[in-house]
DNA sequence: GTGAAAGCGCTAACAG
DNA sequence: CTGTTAGCGCTTTCAC
């Protein structure tokens, strides 16, 4: 590969003033511009990263940390993050956050400009992580809850606000008894997705003694689990799934039993997954913006690192409601 | 951060000690070894990897070109490729294939240590990035078919052998009319199903004009419409579509008419995606192995990396027919 | 506007 | 077994 030093030599520079040329071209006279950027051209040049990171310590990369890239949440918003920095060259390292001590090495050896990280719960060690990253100045931006005890902003979606619609719209029912199936029992959006539930539901009067929940983990045989104990005797006439893994396993212990959608029990879930509208009968769901945050995450860390002072600390991107043939139509 | 040479200074060892004992640990002295570790530990020092790469070549870093990160098949190789590559503390980074300038940059800017690259068809410029690549004699894996003209190894799929298990059991079913539902025209998977199909709808004397063909693009979109197109009239009693996404589409449609499957229509998929044993009835499908594919393209390059001889110019996984509720059950 | 020179933190001969 | 000495390719003062 061609180097610095070789176009400085066709061109007749310094390498310090092609070194101008990539960075600061304002700094150097056009017409030496045009010859510098001739000979790069002629001998295809490309700057090594490494040795520009080494000297300067930018490292047009930024680490994403994901509890797990499979999950197709996880896999829109990387997607999302991805399109923007390609856009602008930087490189996207991707690190499981279950291995936190790899995360740990990115910053200690100084590959990345910055993190995204997305915490779904509490993991043990993760605030060790963090204060390590802020204590390098190195900037941070969370996708979901802020991590408490950090003042790095972040990204979040509306889980209150769009499970309160979900239930606004279950009111217009008269449902005698739901079902609610958690996530993890720690998981920050799961809770908020209840406490939205709630919220919408007590507003329109029902009786929360008549919401049951159950403890589910965000996937489809859990919940597939969880509706054989609670819905084969018809005591329940709608539920409501943290996400539309669970929705989908409910679906499917419903029809396995014959059990009609919506007439005798409306199911209801959260993500508006791409297979949602394609399940038995579609699903009415809550949709968020996945792609979008990814994006939105990706913008806020670039203009952390270029020091632009205008980051928010907090963006919000709205939630859906999704109707489809799973529940029973509700009145909005 | 400390450095190599704070530890050096710490230890009273120079620095080329210090370096031998993170990287050829057995060339000194154990006592030695063990007062620099203690040094090392006191101080927390990390090796700067932009200076280790800068210096030595290496930089423990491997790029993954691949069509699209969102799509589940693609999620699961991205996994298998990470929870290797962690395990031996290589980073990943991540390109859309689409943006192949970008993963030109990567190779130039001496970023990475080898490629896996994933090209589901013949996308423009491709050959050149390859031929770029091969040329710094940078190791590349290939996922999927071998890319023509390159001699580097490669990580298949036997789509041909799963594609013919499914036409086995397809013929026991004495079927009259059968409906193949293609991916992209190009796709090579797709066209490897499909020779397979033939091959084993023919081994079992299927008169292959009864057998239709209509090009779908892998969506389960596509596949709906094609649906509608084709299985109105009764006249077709089985659909084999080339992914499980398009099976998806196909299942949609037949539940909306209230076309009973496999009843009236038996329909199949491939992939075993993880949404296949939700479908409503259960998707029968052809189940790869996408996380395994992921390992063994990793552990490839890294082999290839450290010069060890004996990687295999082609390793073929074998798939497998996943019987479930959604054909008429044929004869194995 | 441009150039000279000093590093960034590490590895890799070469000596000893 | 250990130390000395050059760089790797680029950026960044500081002069001119």
């Amino acid at each position: 590969m061609a180097r610095l030093e070789d176009v400085a030599e066709d061109s007749g520079f310094s390498r310090a003033t092609v070194s101008r040329v990539i960075n600061e071209e304002h700094l150097v006279k056009p017409d030496t511009v045009r010859k510098i950027k001739e000979s790069m051209e002629k001998l295809g040049y490309r700057p090594n990263m490494m040795a520009r990171a080494l000297s300067s310590g930018r490292k047009n990369a930024i680490a994403v940390l994901l509890p797990d890239v499979t999950a197709l949440y996880y896999s829109n918003l990387l997607r999302g993050i991805t399109d923007v920095s390609q856009d602008v060259y930087y490189h996207t390292i991707v690190k499981s956050i279950s291995k936190i001590d790899l995360a740990a090495d990115l910053v200690d050896s100084g590959m990345v400009d910055g993190f995204i990280i997305r915490h779904s719960s509490s993991i043990e060690k993760i605030d060790l992580l963090i204060r390590k990253i802020e204590k390098t100045s190195m900037p941070v931006i969370f996708i979901g809850r802020p991590f408490s005890g950090s003042k790095s902003p972040s990204i979040i979606v509306d889980n209150v606000g769009g499970a309160r619609k979900m239930a606004h719209y279950f009111a217009g029912n008269n449902f005698k008894k739901i079902l609610f199936i958690t996530g993890h029992r720690d998981n920050i959006d799961s809770n908020d997705r209840r406490y939205g539930f709630k919220m919408g539901l007590a507003e329109h009067g029902f009786n929360l003694k008549n919401l049951v929940e159950a403890e589910g983990d965000f996937t489809k045989e859990k919940a597939y689990q969880i509706a054989g104990e609670y819905l084969g005797g018809k005591e329940y006439d709608a539920v409501f799934a943290a996400n539309d893994n669970s929705a989908m396993g409910v679906l499917h212990f419903l029809n396995e039993n014959n059990i009609k959608v919506p007439d005798e029990v409306s199911v209801a879930g959260f993500d508006d997954a791409f297979f949602a509208e394609y399940l038995w009968p579609p699903l009415t769901t809550v949709r968020q913006p996945m792609y979008e945050i990814g994006r939105v995450a990706m913008n806020n860390v670039l203009m952390m690192i270029n020091r632009e002072p205008s980051v928010p600390g907090e963006v919000i991107l709205p939630t859906e409601l999704i109707i489809r043939k799973s529940c029973r139509a509700g009145v909005i």
